[in-house]
DNA sequence: CCACTCTTTTGGAATGAATCAAGTTTTACT
DNA sequence: AGTAAAACTTGATTCATTCCAAAAGAGTGG
C-alpha cells in the first residue's frame, strides 16, 4: 500500500517523503477533495506537516501526473487520484457537489476541436453543470 | 448601440444603469476579459464606477445570461458577451491565452453524460488545454 | 555506514481576487 | 413629482494561495 505510493513516486522521479506519501494516501479513496480537507487528512496521521508542504506536494504530484487538479468556476481547487482515464465531472450549481462521469462519446470525444487556432491541444476537460439530486428535491419541495 | 444594450437589459428585466451599460460596452468586442480589465475599461468612460459595482454587474449579467463567465483552473475569472451558441475554449497552459472554438461534434456534443448520477444537467462546458502558437515556438526555439 | 549536495519542508508573513456591510443614490412605476 | 425597491459607493475583511529564508530530509558517492 505505502510501497505502492513509493513506487509511484519513484516512477515519476520524485523523492519519497512523508508528506507526499500522506497526500497520496489521503487521496486514495476520496474523490474530489479540496486543499483544506487534504491538509486535515494529512495531519490526522502527521500533525506536523505544514500547509505549505501540502500545497507544494499537490503541485508536484499534479505536474507529475499522479493526481489531477479540478477547479470548477468559483470554487476552490480540488484534487483526485483517478488519472489517465479521460473521465469528466458533473458539478452542482447550488451546493458544489461533484460526481464522476465517464465519457459519453467514445474514448476521447471532444479532443478534436473544429478549429484549434494553432494551439497544440493535449487535453479536453468537460464540466457538466446542473443540479444534484439533493438540491433538486429541495427546490421542488419549496 | 447603447440602446441595444438598453433593450438587452430590459429584455432580461434588469434595470438600466450606467454601470451595466458600460460593462456591456466594454465586453462588446473584447473576448475573454478579466475583471480588472473590465474595471479599467469601464472607468475609461465613467471614472466613478466602483470595483464593487463591476463585480455586482458582472454577476447580475451572468445570472441573466447576457454574459458568460469562464474560469479555467488557476486563473482569475473572465467574461465574454458571446452567449447562447455553445462554443468552447482553448487555453494555453503556459501563458493563459484563450481562444474560441466551435463545437466539434455537432451542436451539443458532450451534453449527454453517460451516467449523470441523478444530476439535472443544463450545460456542458469544454476546456481544451494546450499550448498556444506563441508559447510553442518559444519553447522549441530554446 | 558516513558525509555531501540538492530538494523539500517549516513557519510566518504577504498577496490579491472576491465578498461583506452600512449608508446613499438611482431607477422604475404610480 | 413621490415612493419603494434595486443598485451603487466606500471601506474593511475574508480566505485560498504564494513568497521567503532558514532548517530538515532524501538520495548519491565514498
Amino acid at each position: 500500500m505505502t510501497s505502492d505510493f513509493e513506487a509511484q513516486l519513484r516512477a515519476a522521479s520524485l523523492r519519497v517523503t512523508r508528506a507526499r506519501l500522506a497526500v497520496l494516501a489521503a487521496l486514495r479513496d476520496r474523490p474530489h477533495v479540496d486543499t483544506d480537507t487534504v491538509i486535515a487528512l494529512v495531519r490526522a496521521d502527521h500533525p506536523t506537516v505544514s500547509h505549505q508542504a501540502v500545497y507544494d506536494v499537490l503541485r508536484a504530484l499534479t505536474n507529475a501526473g499522479l493526481v489531477r487538479r479540478i477547479q470548477p468556476a468559483g470554487a476552490t481547487a480540488r484534487y483526485e487520484s483517478r488519472v489517465g482515464d479521460n473521465h469528466h465531472h458533473v458539478v452542482c450549481r447550488s451546493c458544489g457537489a461533484i460526481a464522476d462521469v465517464d465519457c459519453a462519446v467514445g474514448q476521447a470525444p471532444c479532443l478534436t476541436a473544429s478549429d484549434d487556432h494553432g494551439f497544440v491541444v493535449d487535453e479536453a476537460e468537460v464540466v457538466y453543470w446542473g443540479t444534484c439530486p439533493g438540491c433538486a428535491t429541495e427546490r421542488t419541495s419549496q
